[in-house]
DNA sequence: TTGACATGCAACCAAATGGTTGCATATTGA
DNA sequence: TCAATATGCAACCATTTGGTTGCATGTCAA
């Protein structure tokens, strides 16, 4: 989970999932293409992509297919992000009256 | 949008999130207690939460009351968890099959 | 086989990050 | 007033991070 989130932290990485959001199981090299950075660069991105389970990859001969996996996202959206939802009329509610200076 | 991703990637981050989200409109020093770390500490994390709006301020006298935003999060469900959401079902399958080693 | 292509590995570097300590300021209450 | 309390500010430090370059390895195709 810590992983997940601190792979979601970089604007590089968050890009390299929208890329493959959009065109899934790209090779390193086809990633790399337009993005200002060494491929070098992107093959660290997508590590760390790896080693959070966001990413997932498939050897064919030479090429490294990279795909896209949804899971860690869609558990962040249930075990943690729905947590703060659930409240969140409610938050906003308290929130508007405390910045006011009123008691709940 | 960065700076919310940026200051959700700490777990100690997270932890404060937490905390306030348990009990909402704490002090600094109330926040800062059995935390293994320093006031100041506290008070970074704090300041990078308020600069991502994840967390608004009231002043009270000399204290700080900390109030949870969960717009931001709630921003992040909608425009960027949603888009891997909606084809939560549809990657996963197609994951499966790239991983197997045929084309979907 | 052999050259071109795709990726892997490692050393290195600058900047950002998370933490500390020390001191300053502002508010409360006896 | 004045001491205790609550927070603010700044300098400093170690580690992590995001990037680079150089070279090695593995695979395809002529």
């Amino acid at each position: 989970m810590d992983a997940v989130f601190r792979a979601l932290a970089d604007k590089s990485r968050r890009q390299l999932l929208d890329r493959l959001h959009n065109e899934n199981g790209r090779t390193l090299g086809e990633l790399c293409a337009g993005l200002a950075m060494s491929r070098q660069a992107v093959a660290k991105h997508l590590a760390i992509l790896e080693a959070a389970n966001l990413v997932a990859v498939r050897r064919a001969g030479r090429e490294k297919l990279h795909f896209l996996n949804p899971v860690p996202i869609s558990d962040i959206a249930d075990r943690w992000i729905g947590k703060f939802e659930r409240g969140r009329l409610k938050a906003l509610g308290d929130l508007k009256r405390n910045l006011e200076g009123k008691e709940p």
